[in-house]
DNA sequence: AATGAATGAGAGTTCATTCAT
DNA sequence: GATGAATGAACTCTCATTCAT
């Protein structure tokens, strides 16, 4: 959608090449200003390019924007895709907390992708997305092999993601706070709430 | 705080209601549109008076929005001490269990103060705030009394609050989502949050 | 035509007093901040009265600020009435130069005043005024002594007033110009314009 | 200054010249009314463009005073370059007379770049100017060869830049006084100031 | 006589967007 | 394909002034 798969004429190249570099300044400066705090001169300027320019890559700031989300939770999804596929047999439990880690260090690993892909405001159209189904099924197994205490699978689904974004969020949202030691604290919320869980 | 306590005259009355009316429309509005999403002038249209108005009342914008937030904590830590201090001999466990959904549920009744309180970025400023302290305070007798296993009570505090702070701001951020049934979420939440604690 | 002559009801003496606030503090925040730059707010708010009150005492804007024009054109015909009737019959050369001392020091010791009465644009109305005709009139007396060579008694005394006019204007306008020692130079300026006006 | 020297596309020809329009039209304005007194709005209608365009041209009003000030300066200096060049091996006295007239026409010719240049008040910045340099230079040669009675150099010269100043601007600022005839007042101004300088 | 709440115009400035070049 | 001049609306905020109290 974002890129034609291989157009490689060193035109299109160079085109696909500027939106890359388009969208990245945009989202580390949506990120730090917010959508109102960021103005297309400023990121062209930011970029290189004309403002003009802005709008032969994007029809306006909004579109520029949904593109962003949509990027942000794509990246997100493939990053959560590698740990809950490496050890698809192993011990589920062992897995949850594993994928629990995972999300939070890649939550912090990229602001401003978690900030466009959970931090923000989108009314209306929220559908569960890849990384929520991936838990869920995993969560399922938990509970098939009666490792976690009977109760519905989007509870327990939920609960989870609960915890893993409540930590997330507060460490992007407050960094100021005197947090104790990220990584102990990161790994005991996870246990909380998997322990929480076990049957 | 910024009314003068007992001026009833009717002149000072007016005052203070529309400058209370002034709040919960900017309140309101803030809240859905953002920071930079709502402008003076719509507000005091809104309001049903000139946006000059406005400014006999809070010297700038931003005067406004930190009264919002100086306030919003204010409710929160109000809501947060009757259910901390009602039980104060009770069980410290189940105490801990009764201020986590009193929180998610004071957050859910009046989402615009939590999001003014946790869901806005807020650069440098950052300290414990007297949530906190409460919800720190009640972890301490859990550790105490041997009720939770041994951890820094700051680690502990702040999972604790990380649980209660996810399905909150998720519940708000992404109403959309198909979430479980919100009581038994909750509830979910906040034992698997407390049980993966206990001793 | 400032203030009824001698209304000595306490309510008289008091509301002059406060219109005489008022004008002093409306000269020195005008000489400092310009005609747009000082508001009515802030003038009362420095008086310490309401700023409806000052319409009470002026009828707007421009009103006060014609009234100090023509103060300041009264104070210093009357700082000048001094060393001109003083010395009716001494040497009128050097009368000429005592006035022209007196001129600067004045000038430079109410440079409000200074500002109002000679360095503000006003379009249209200028007259002579009191102290260029007492100037004036010295010029002629030295004249018809023979003491200055024979011109225009006018052209003699505009030569006279652009030469302290000129030294009191750019050092109050240009006050961090390297300067030399004032004394000398304000000294020199005036024996200067005299000196070149001997027979 | 600020436009390239030789582009001499359509584009920036008709750029350069939007930009002078811009400033022609705000010394004028600037000049009559004050810093305060004209709006960028005003002067957008004026010039016959947006007002949002001035903003293309000067980054803000302080900007576009800013030039206005330099650029009135250096027309002052280059008038100035002329007569004291011209003559370098004639008689000083006379070159300082010579000086001293086209000060005072140039003044009169040039009334808001003589404004920007000395009537307007300039917190703080002011150091000597390259009109007073060169007149510094021109009663050093008068001081050295024993035509002006000895002195300080910056005395001497200030006494005489008092002179014209004084000439200058009150026939600047009021215009409607009953002054002498312009020429004959101008060359007395001249000649008192040097003769009262002559050894 | 005095207050201060209210207004509405207008200030400077920035913005997203368009379009001739 | 890319530029950048131009617009017009929107912004925050301040002002002089009025008038009910």
């Amino acid at each position: 959608m974002n890129s034609q798969a291989k157009l490689s004429t060193p035109r299109a190249r160079y085109r696909d090449q500027l939106r890359r570099t388009i969208l990245d300044a945009a989202r580390e400066e949506l990120a730090h200003e917010g959508y109102e705090g960021v103005s297309m001169r400023k990121l062209a300027e930011r970029v290189g390019c004309s403002h003009g320019n802005l709008y032969l890559h994007f029809k306006d700031k909004e579109a520029l924007f949904d593109c962003l989300v949509e990027e942000s939770f794509e990246e997100f999804d493939a990053a959560m895709r590698a740990p809950s596929e490496v050890a698809r047999r192993g011990d589920p439990v062992e897995m949850v907390r594993k994928m629990g880690r995972a999300y939070v260090a890649f939550g912090l690993a990229n602001q401003s992708a978690y900030e466009f892909a959970f931090l923000l405001r989108r009314p209306g159209r929220d559908k569960p997305h890849g990384t929520y189904e991936r838990l869920r099924a995993l969560t399922q197994r938990c509970l098939n092999e009666k490792r976690f205490r009977t109760m519905d699978v989007d509870v327990a689904s939920q609960v989870l993601w609960s915890a893993v974004h409540g930590i997330t969020s507060l460490l992007i949202i407050r960094p100021a706070f005197p947090w104790a030691d990220r990584e102990t604290l990161i790994g005991q919320v996870v246990d909380a709430a998997v322990n929480g869980l076990l049957a």
